[in-house]
RNA sequence: GCGCCCGUAGCUCAACUGGAUAGAGCACUGGCCUUCUAAGCCAGUUGUUGCAGGUUCGAGUCCUGCCGGGCGCGCCA
């Protein structure tokens, strides 16, 4: 509707030559947006007066020639001119008809745009590294990437999602040291526990289900010998690695990295589940290792190397990243000979647009904002458009219980982890209040709200407005009535009530908050949508009786909640949260 | 110290990228329940948009400077 009316605007514009012609305005595309004020009609450009601006002529004229060349549409009552130089519209009962018709015969179509081939998206989220169960804060992470991938689907992207699981590196080698001594001590061989360890309770079940055949058998003794001193007396990073180094030595590589490799992948499983428990799927699971043994890290730096992006310093490479705009140049090659993360970074972005993703979208930690700008200048050095890379961050989450902050450490025995807040919660309602604020805001997930099942809970508002049309269904059925919806249809011109006007209305601005929202990354506008429309329908439903004896009247009222359930379960869809029909 | 993000009603947050008189929910006040679900309903009140300038027809939104909060500033990931 809205794009239809903005093509009648240009259509006006075009039959102006000194309008259509003017280079000063040859920028100035047409924007048309709904009013915030119902006075004021429906849709309002500002167009006018952007012209004016530019062409220096008075808004209003401008304003009284456009309308005076606008096509004749049955789409629109009445235009008129407002205040400086707006243009305000007033759809017509007609096209309202029309677009309820079409939400009807659409169906979970409706909203949803035509599939383009291009940009191809790849969006990477969560990608939390596997050293243990995912949190709350994780949860935001896979909510907001999940919800944002529907979007972008809805709006006709091409969208894969992807997990970047941080499987090399030291990390990696503490886990397993981590579960190599629980092991141990399981087997009754006691080796002080490392301060910089892995020390939550899931290490233990992980040490309890391995694979040790094979492996051989040590003493404490031959393990402690010649460590370092553990903090608070020694260094914890020191001791933390020299026990790396005595398991590689006392094992072998062969087996530490057995232990290592069980233990990610039974995290990775964990995680997967929890993810899959929660709604969130991917279309791959990217793992860091994979870039080393493919060489892809080698052969981006020589790339890099080639287009003299590179030099040497104190034994370490170094990537010219202030030429991009860093604040300082970044190490890639370490005086140890390793890749840095951001090298191994680097060949993950660059073989990300080799697969043909024309468009990176990464779903981040807010503490991680100062790596973007690192990434773009690795992307542009390899030859690729800054602009391929798109970077949301998303900011913390603080839990309160009864106006009380829940303490977010391992320790307080509080839940921390995602499956805990599921399970208190619900799928439902962690989906939705996760999505509910905008991602660059702090978020404050109020459980008692969450778990309410009150009109207070705007989950709950929503999923029973779903409910209550079924309700109402079920009532037909109970009075051995029957729903005709092409009488229903046909009848539409009976929907003359304020509250009728209104959620049709509603309905109509479904595809533009999905393209918005989808534009903006940004789902709240989908949650503060959809609580609009189940308010306009509970108002509705409390204002006015649906199943009256006149047919015709039933019949379209009957059609108009048929397509307020199919949007408000469109609509949930895409945030991930059910369409209950009974509550 | 430098960089990024944030600051809107008593509370939690919106505000379609510069539009008209800044909106919702909670809370508060008054009225309402023989009804397709009271798991409520209807109506009303709520503002120096952190502060001070600037840009223009128009600023919560853009620019500058302060104040306050968060995060970052590794040869960690």
């Amino acid at each position: 509707m809205k794009s239809s009316i903005a093509q009648l605007v240009e259509q006006a514009i075009n039959s102006l030559p000194d309008l259509a012609e003017a280079p000063e305005v040859s920028s100035i595309s047409t924007t048309v947006e709904r009013t915030r004020d119902a006075r004021h009609g429906d849709f309002m450009t500002n167009i006018a007066m952007r012209f004016a601006k530019s062409l220096g002529r008075n808004p209003r004229e401008i304003a009284a020639a456009i309308i005076d060349k606008l096509p004749e549409s049955e789409l629109i009552d009445k235009v008129g001119i407002a205040g400086p130089g707006f243009i305000n519209f007033h759809v017509s009962s007609k096209a309202l008809h029309h677009a309820l018709a079409s939400v009807l015969q659409q169906g979970k179509c409706y909203g949803h745009q035509e599939i383009r081939p291009e940009p191809r998206i790849l969006l990477e989220f969560v990608s939390a590294n596997p050293t243990g169960p995912l949190h709350v804060g994780h949860g935001r992470h896979a909510a907001y990437g999940a919800t944002v991938g529907n979007l972008l689907e809805a709006a006709g992207f091409k969208v894969d999602r992807e997990y970047y699981v941080n499987d090399a590196g030291r990390q990696m080698d503490i886990l397993g040291v981590s579960i190599w001594l629980r092991l141990l001590e399981q087997s009754g061989v006691t080796i002080s526990f490392p301060e910089a360890g892995y020390k939550g309770d899931y290490i233990q079940d992980i040490a309890a289900s391995l694979d040790i055949s094979g492996m051989p058998k040590l003493s404490a003794d031959e393990i402690s010998s010649g460590l370092p001193a553990d903090a608070p007396e020694g260094d914890k990073e020191e001791y933390i690695d020299a026990l790396i180094e005595k398991g590689h030595e006392l094992l072998g590589i062969h087996h530490f990295q057995r232990i290592r490799r069980q233990s990610i992948d039974s995290i990775l499983a964990d995680i997967e589940d929890d993810l899959a428990g929660f709604g969130v799927t991917f279309d791959r699971w990217f793992f860091e290792q994979s870039l080393t043994d493919d060489n892809l890290i080698d052969n981006a730096l020589t790339i890099l190397k080639e287009r003299n992006m590179l030099y040497e310093k104190d034994g370490a490479t170094w990537f010219r990243a202030t030429d991009y705009g860093d604040e300082k140049d970044r190490v890639v090659v370490r005086d140890n000979g390793k890749t840095t993360y951001f090298a191994a970074d680097i060949a993950y972005h660059d073989d990300k647009r080799k697969r043909g993703y024309d468009h990176l979208l990464d779903i981040l930690g807010s503490d991680h904002h100062g790596y973007q700008v690192r990434v773009r200048a690795g992307l542009e050095a390899m030859g690729y458009g800054g602009d391929n890379l798109e970077v949301e961050l998303i900011q913390f989450v603080t839990l309160y219980r009864a106006g009380e902050k829940q303490s977010m450490s391992t320790r307080s025995g509080e839940f921390v982890t995602l499956r805990q807040l599921r399970e208190e919660v619900g799928n439902d309602a962690a989906r939705f209040f996760y999505v509910m604020r905008s991602n660059d805001q702090h978020l404050d997930f109020d459980l008692e709200l969450a778990k309410s099942r009150s009109n207070d809970n705007p989950v709950y508002y929503i999923q029973y407005a779903h409910a209550r049309v079924a309700s109402v269904f079920r009532q037909l059925q109970d009075r051995s009535l029957q729903y005709d919806q092409a009488a229903g249809i046909a009848n539409l011109a009976l929907l003359e009530k304020i509250h009728e006007k209104s959620l049709m209305t509603t309905l109509t601005r479904f595809p533009e908050v999905i393209e918005l929202a989808a534009n903006n990354r940004a789902p709240q506008h989908l949650v503060h949508y959809l609580r609009d429309l189940a308010n306009d329908f509970h108002t509705y439903y409390n204002a006015h009786t649906f199943i009256v004896d006149d047919d015709a009247l039933r019949n379209a009222r009957l059609a108009l909640i048929t397509a307020t359930r199919a949007v408000i379960a469109s609509g949930l869809a895409i945030i991930g949260v059910s369409a209950p029909d009974s509550m």
